[in-house]
DNA sequence: ATTCACTGTCACCAAATCGTAACGTTGCCG
DNA sequence: CGGCAACGTTACGATTTGGTGACAGTGAAT
């Protein structure tokens, strides 16, 4: 299990709680503080599931839910609501909004850890709808794990179909060195590594032409093309 | 909406109201008043979705639970578990058995309601399973349970069948190892085996030259080429 | 009791793949 | 025009991965 699961909860005790249990149950994790931020780390970093405090400062956690499910680069992403009131029309709202569960504080960590994971595997079997990505005359369909260029199939090794994913994923936003590391190779922390650099350097030579997309953003790192 | 729910209770009480209240949102009910009951029933009338008290005469709901899980026919019917105790080690056991969610008595029938659509939706994605196969000049009959290649037959065991099954409804779609031990065997969490490549390579054997329709996909799983 | 088919695991090997060091090249700064 | 840092390229040893054959445990049939 190597999934990113994005919290959002604007009391840091709740915050260091969740990442904490999280961690222990195999997850990685990226935290936000308020609605604004959540939005932009959901957008930024694409985890694979949220977990959204109802009550935040500025933006309402309901709103934040609406805008995710509104976007469709989004829309797809499991979301669990955590809520302070047991109210039914709360957890209405919530379910409603396209929220994919809820859980009332307070909650037990190991109940929570386990929610994800039976969602994160309900999710698995279906077929997500940004399953296939295009950029250029390139094809990525991640459930046959295949990539063509001009309708050819191109080999890729694991990893450099993973980071290629990750770039068509996020495409048209820079990816750092440190992100990359971390999203796919699943490194923690700062590194000073060519790791990323090589494998970058394979795929365009896979990828021939159309190796153009993927752009070397100078003293930041790498992004594809719009 | 014109499914049906199978309700399973053995207060007249609770089950008048679930019926009154799902038939409300549009649902056709049946009922039943004990495990047994249940399990023929549901065998019966292949309902789309169970509502499930956890405490019931005679059988157990959490036993009712297992052996609809454990029967292939009645395994994808999503079930809605029932109980009067919060207690988070029933809930565990209520997921972990395999039911989809949960709800607490005393609770609301809108909520319930609810949980209803929300899982119904969910699961309408998916596909009913077809009865035959085919893959270059090899023939799976299901109903049969027999396989052919170039009509003539070749034996398999059941394991060898299951696999090659899971494989061919997935057809060029990758199946990670992961994937394949909980679907074929049944395993859960990560496992370090080599009984997937074992199984594979016996596969392909018994299949002969035919056994090119099944890809490795390096550092990933296998796939049935399309 | 014996046989036999089936299954899961292990050890071993070849090949693919990976990360890194080393070196070459490019672009940016004054 | 240096100087420097960032990035590209190459090569190579180490590691990982999957294929293969062997083997012991199991349970059913004889």
């Amino acid at each position: 299990m190597s999934e990113t699961i994005l919290i959002v909860d604007d009391e840091q005790d709740v915050l260091d709680l969740l990442t904490f249990n999280l961690q222990k149950a195999g997850f990685k994790t990226i935290a936000a503080r308020d609605g604004a931020t959540a939005l932009q780390k959901a957008r930024d970093a694409m985890p694979a599931l949220i977990v959204l405090d109802l009550m935040l400062p500025q933006i309402e956690g309901t709103e934040v839910c609406r805008q995710l499910k509104a976007d469709p680069k989004t829309a797809h992403i499991p979301i669990i609501m955590l809520t302070a009131k047991a109210e039914e029309v709360d957890r209405v709202v919530g379910l409603e909004l396209g929220a994919d569960d809820y859980v009332t504080k307070p909650f037990s960590p190991r109940e929570l850890a386990l929610r994800v994971k039976t969602i994160l595997r309900r999710a698995s079997g279906k077929v997500a709808p940004a399953e296939v990505f295009k950029a250029g005359d390139m094809v990525l369909d991640l459930a046959k794990h295949e990539i063509t260029v001009k309708g050819k199939p191109v080999e890729l090794t694991a990893t450099e179909f993973k980071l290629l994913t990750t770039l068509m994923e996020r495409r048209g936003r820079v990816q750092t060195r440190d992100r990359l590391l971390m999203d796919v190779w699943g490194y923690e922390g700062e590194m000073d590594t060519r790791t990323v650099d090589t494998h970058v350097r394979r795929l365009r030579e896979k990828l021939g032409k159309t190796a153009d997309l993927i752009e070397t953003v100078r003293g930041v790192g790498y992004r594809l093309a719009e």
